[in-house]
DNA sequence: TAACTGTACGAACGGTCGTACTATTACCTG
DNA sequence: CAGGTAATAGTACGACCGTTCGTACAGTTA
């Protein structure tokens, strides 16, 4: 086992370059996907011999799976633990969604959300990292359906959570593809109205019959 | 300009091969994607020399437009078409959305959705190929907000188009990489419930003030 | 028959890919 | 300061990439 800090805290030298170089290949493949992901490439940019950047990983499977869990880690900190200051159900359901959006809005990676960059990509491959990717997503959608569970909304949570998770998803690459930022204002109204307990839902006055 | 057809009716020699390789060609895309795709692969799987499928396009890019349009007119065929046949407004709209949804479950690409798997592909590219996909989407897009234009839901139509090409592109996504074609199911509930005009939205009973 | 066009072929180009080795540097420890 | 180990550099490889070139052969037109 390899460990990772010095006595004194600090990082050791190659764990160091280890970030780094996991850091560009996240932004990376958040542009360019998994496979366009060159170790070549990432050598020249960072400036580091290829054999350096190749002997951090031993191969490129292993650099692919590395770097979704880098990735995971950037998107855990930036938008899971940030929610869960909130109370569990709806109000921490609805920061995940906030939180997902200005994480998209705001290009943490480059390419927006990278899973949403790399989820169609591998979608119809076999391998590991296939698997890795499948299961970023499943472990994603299962922490609103939990969320969307403890919320009092008397749907289905995995309907709910499987509503919420196309809107965020479509606004991701609508807003990237035609550069239309407005794609996020129409997934935060379908997110409002879909979270919305049924009372009150989609604000406009209920029928006649229903009203005092 | 090149004619493409015999006095007869026959397609040329060339034409014909062209249209094997594009077929092909949009097959492999919609599982590696449009950068995937080599000509060296092509040629081996059609059993064609590799200057014999270059020639037909020029570049890369070419074969990579050609591909996207040969794409397109499967898909207009497939699911654009046949919805003609309702009349237009809510009738058409859902017919849309239902052949889109079995297009996908049917694997008429053996990846799913060809433009489900290229849109991402190229959403943080520049260059031609991305502006052909993104034109794509767009008159999707815009084809789905029409027919919510004329249907009869007080809803801002481009809102309701938004939601609905997300409830399709999620199926799709989540039926292949997770192998769980139950997300057609989910995409059509949600679909149903999104194009299901007001007073009966949702359909299980209203509250209770409500009822005779 | 002669000229021309469309179509496909095979070989080769320079370049990049991932990977395998060996050599060299930098750092920690004794 | 010495030695050893971890980290990086260097070099070379085979495979595949897109592309170019010259060529062969069929069918049509003159």
């Amino acid at each position: 086992m390899t460990t990772v800090a010095n006595p004194d805290g600090r990082l050791e030298r190659g764990e160091q370059t280890r970030r780094l170089i996991l850091r560009r290949a996240a932004d990376i493949a958040s542009v360019e996907g998994l496979e366009g992901l060159s170790i070549g490439r990432l050598s020249t940019e960072l400036e580091i011999s290829k054999s350096g950047v190749f002997a951090h990983f031993g191969s490129k499977e292993e650099l692919q799976l590395a770097t979704i869990r880098a990735a995971t880690k950037i998107f855990v900190d930036e938008v899971v633990t940030p929610a869960f200051q909130q109370p569990a159900g709806l109000p921490r359901l609805r920061a995940l969604c906030e939180g997902w959006l200005t994480y998209s809005e705001h290009r943490t990676f480059p390419g927006g959300c990278f899973f949403a960059a790399v989820q169609p990509e591998f979608s119809s491959r076999p391998g590991r990292v296939r698997d890795a990717v499948a299961e970023a997503g499943a472990r994603w959608t299962a922490l609103i359906r939990d969320q969307a569970e403890k919320s009092d909304l008397d749907d289905d949570p995995a309907q709910v959570a499987f509503e919420v998770v196309a809107f965020l998803e479509a606004a991701n690459v609508q807003a990237i593809l035609h550069n239309a930022p407005d794609a996020y204002d129409r997934a935060r109204t379908a997110v409002r109205a879909r979270l919305t307990p049924r009372p009150a839902r989609r604000e406009p006055r209920p029928p006649a019959a229903a009203r005092p």
